[in-house]
DNA sequence: GCCGAATCCTTGATATTTGAAGTAATTAGC
DNA sequence: GCTAATTACTTCAAATATCAAGGATTCGGC
């Protein structure tokens, strides 16, 4: 009864710890080399996947952020021609946004830096350990997502 | 060339994702049981362990956070009487920050919901589990903190 | 086809965080 | 013991994020 009850403790301190000063490492680089930011990289990426664009809606289920956030981003991002919004023909109450060409050369600047970063950060585990550390968190990820009863 | 370039990219995600999904249930646990949240329970959690106090600077450190928000948030705590503020003896430039009685009462309380809430989330893994995830997470944040060649 | 409930998004008020600049105090080198 | 450089903190404005409320539209029975 000492520390083997805190291990959970230590684990979340260390996992938010770490999430946070990678955080920090790439929000600062995209920064520096492209004047942009991690919440507004997130969002491009997540377009970049969807060719035919993606509503609002989904943006923020996937972004982690609000609603009201992601109106305020995709405004910054139009404004500057990365990305485009039309009303949903079948709904007119949704807007779909998209990359432009522009959005996605833009993009693909940073993704390739992005994944130099991060490639160069996990480099200190080796694949298969990365393996595993990605399953393990699933586990934890999916118990998150459901209210989960107390083993 | 296809995914197994990726994978340090997925696991990235996976960690990011993760991390703010706990995060998020953390914090709206703490609002809804405590009216309090997340990052002031981390900055009232060093001040425990700290009996003799922390200056503002060393504040700032172990939370991950920026000076002025450091100052915004023990001036909250501190109108609520969970925190004192006094000029260091030997420093008069530095602030030393305590708990109060009334501090250490209200954060135990909190710290012990923290403590189930945290410990049933993380049941999802075995101890065994954990400590590899501790340890391998390490390997990572001690890579972030050094500049870290390109392997 | 029509009404009430649910959706999709935007808005506006707030809350929080950052970052740069300013103030006060200390230290180091003469 | 001065003075410049450094350190500790605060302040203020700007960037970002949340939340609740509101407008428009669609959907699900009748």
């Amino acid at each position: 009864m000492k520390t083997a009850d805190h291990e959970s403790l230590r684990l979340w301190l260390r996992l938010f710890t770490t999430t946070t000063l990678v955080e920090r490492q790439l929000d600062s680089a995209l920064k520096r080399d492209f004047n942009s930011t991690l919440p507004r990289f997130d969002l491009l990426a997540q377009l970049q996947r969807a060719p035919d664009g993606l509503r609002m809606g989904e943006l923020s289920d996937r972004t982690l952020t609000t609603g009201g956030n992601v109106t305020w981003l995709v405004r910054a991002l139009e404004a500057e021609k990365l990305v485009t919004r039309r009303v949903s023909p079948t709904d007119k109450r949704a807007a779909i946004v998209r990359l432009t060409a522009a959005g996605r050369r833009h993009f693909a600047q940073m993704a390739q830096a992005h994944e130099r970063w991060i490639t160069d950060i996990f480099s200190a585990l080796s694949n298969h350990e990365q393996g595993v550390l990605h399953a393990r968190l699933g586990v934890v990820k999916d118990r998150v997502r459901s209210p989960g009863r107390s083993s």
